[in-house]
DNA sequence: ATCCTTTTTTGCCAATTGGCAAGGGCCTTC
DNA sequence: GAAGGCCCTTGCCAATTGGCAAAAAAGGAT
């Protein structure tokens, strides 16, 4: 709860009665290693905060492979959709890599919090702003390296990720196989 | 300039006046093929929008490539960073394919319409949101295909680019040669 | 129409990656 | 400590892609 608390602090200032606020509202959920945080095609009724764990995103390509988009680790908000107004329903799968803490807040509340709080709104689109770009910069890069380049790229970004994430997911992410991304890792050595 | 108010309007609702107000502020511009509408290490001053043309988004790997990120085409916004208060400096070019023509605004233009227009910031805000989800979209469904599937990928997402974008700067964005996208194309025809 | 430039296609060979299946290592469970 | 499961590595061969250079095609300008 204190990480959630520290990380939104870094986009804008608070004051105590404003973090109360928010710590009134929260609550904290565990997942365990291979639960699902989303499900393809069933709507997402809260807002969370992972403060450790890692998740990834995937979803199955026209072919039925099942495709890493991205991972998620601590100290990450997960908002559904582009606004919160909507109801969201991914078309991807969430789900914990890792056991995982959560903080997570209901639509209503989130809402709540985001018309009793002046600026609120405005961190959050900090917060937004800067999961975008730093997403999209990971991925464009991918594209125009070999897999050996793009392994080396991954554990110079991800240090942290690569000794608890899986081979194959990390694979998947690269786009490449799990055997060649052995075979790379092998030849690294 | 009229394309830029439907395009607006999409988003949300405008009065006649507000309307006037923002056309009051806008000024139009021409690029010609190659021109450059931002330069890598150059502040960016003003927000723009592209009625008509192509640009693309390039930068250099760590092998001196140019690979392009991405395209941008008619109806898109074009918003330095991720807030409008801070100076800009991109870390990659942006270019035109084709002859263009922009609705620009300056920044404290912008600004003012921002701080005048209530609503500016939502429809700004859903707008960004929109440009994320796209372009994260296509990014991300590259990576897991061979380059026939990317290129059946593009021409099916940018029906009306494929004739109008350069076979290098079309393979660049796919991350595969000319050479291999030519041969590409030869097999599917 | 001709020359010149730019863009696209090809050929050839090397390097990289995929597909498939078997094998090895490590951990858990009984 | 044996059996089973999961994860990672490896071998073999086929398919894909890259690198380089030349040829062909398509546009533009005079």
């Amino acid at each position: 709860m204190e990480k959630f608390i520290d990380y939104i602090l870094l986009f804008g200032n608070l004051n105590g009665q404003q973090i109360d606020l928010i710590k009134s509202k929260a609550s904290e959920i565990e997942l365990h290693k291979e639960d699902y945080y989303w499900e393809a095609g069933k709507a997402v009724r809260q807002i969370g905060f992972l403060s450790d764990g890692v998740l990834r995103v995937y979803y199955y390509n026209n072919k039925g492979e099942e495709i890493t988009r991205y991972f998620i680790d601590e100290n990450h908000l997960i908002l559904p959709g582009n606004t919160i107004d909507e109801i969201y329903t991914p078309s991807e799968y969430l789900s914990a890599i890792t056991d995982c803490n959560l903080v997570v807040f209901s639509r209503q509340d989130w809402k709540e919090i985001s018309d009793t709080i002046i600026g609120w709104d405005n961190i959050v689109h900090k917060i937004i702003a800067k999961h975008h770009s730093e997403k999209m910069a990971r991925r464009s890069e991918l594209i125009s390296q070999d897999g050996t380049e793009r392994y080396l790229d991954f554990i110079q970004k991800f240090p942290t990720l690569v000794n608890r994430v899986p081979l194959t997911f990390i694979a998947s992410y690269l786009g490449i196989t799990q055997s060649s991304l052995s075979r790379i890792r092998k030849n690294i050595r």
